[in-house]
DNA sequence: CGCATTTCCTGGTAGC
DNA sequence: TGCTACCAGGAAATGC
């Protein structure tokens, strides 16, 4: 599932493919209209300016005042060769070969819209987006300043994007197993040191997935078609019954909001009455 | 307003 | 083998 390790990898890949060509012609294909796709075809005529992202959005500003939003949802794959199935749009570009990208989703989660520069009415995740997690302004004050507002499981908060962006339910795991801290502590209980160690685990654990190019654990794909090689390095995510590589102790997989989540029982405990089962 | 729940969607897999 | 049932999950929509 692609989050802000993958989508970079792809940002690094589209960008000197794309930055300053000419889209020619933007389309659905085997999807219907709605919001998701909003706008697609406005894209066409417009130049793309740049390829940047924010937390798990890829945002490309366009010649028009305008920007395309791309989020590869949990099984979006870019790629300057047709897929076999789930073609969900095509992007024409001005030029010499590749100058096609086409957007393969098979699970329809993605999108592919065009809103006006800034406009993020339409995208309430991205309008609220705390600051990126590999920039400066990320740092413990921060971060144990805007914990401190929410009454909600620390890991529910962590995937809602408003403390800091980019973290999906395997970096989550894997930088709450990193500063040892339980998956339902409640937010505002993080104290400072603890925000400290939670700022500087969310730091590593993503710097050194983009190093991998990713965790790839089925669909994620970079756009040269390579798979992440991330997933040889996870401590806790997808290891239930394997021994936490600190303790020794075995991995647990309990639910926190509804997503499956895993952690050391011993490496992870907090004070409290926040059973595991 | 804030948080919880439901919805979207289909490949993969467990169970029979 | 082939069928049904259910799970996975990011973000938006809906409910409370």
């Amino acid at each position: 599932m692609p989050e802000l390790p993958e989508v970079e990898t792809v940002r690094r890949e589209l960008a000197p493919w794309l930055a300053g060509r000419r889209v020619v012609a933007a389309r659905r294909v085997e999807a219907p209209p709605g919001p998701k796709y909003a706008g697609l075809e406005q894209a066409a005529g417009a130049v793309i300016l740049a390829v940047a992202r924010r937390g798990k959005f890829l945002i490309l500003p366009l010649s028009s005042g305008r920007e395309l939003i791309i989020h590869l949802g949990m099984t979006g794959i870019l790629s300057p060769n047709p897929p076999a199935r789930h073609l969900r749009v095509v992007l024409g570009l001005e030029g010499g070969p590749p100058n096609t990208l086409y957007f393969q989703d098979a699970r329809r989660f993605g999108r592919f819209l065009v809103v006006p520069q800034g406009d993020y009415r339409s995208l309430p995740t991205l309008a609220q987006m705390g600051p990126e997690p590999l920039e400066p302004e990320f740092n413990a004050r921060q971060l144990h300043a805007a914990l401190a507002c929410s009454a909600m499981p620390l890991k529910s908060y962590l995937l809602s994007q408003r403390p800091v962006a980019g973290l999906g339910n395997i970096y989550a795991d894997e930088a709450l197993w990193q500063s040892r801290l339980h998956p339902r502590m409640p937010a505002a209980q993080v104290s400072k040191r603890q925000a400290g160690a939670l700022v500087a685990a969310i730091k590593a654990v993503l710097s050194a997935s983009i190093a991998a190019q990713g965790t790839t654990l089925s669909d994620y794909r970079t756009v040269n078609g390579q798979l992440g090689a991330f997933r040889s390095q996870l401590k806790a995510y997808g290891h239930a019954g394997a021994p936490c590589p600190r303790c020794g102790t075995e991995i647990i997989k309990i639910t926190v909001g509804g997503r499956g989540t895993y952690l050391c029982p011993r490496c992870q405990r907090h004070r409290g009455s926040y059973a595991d089962a």
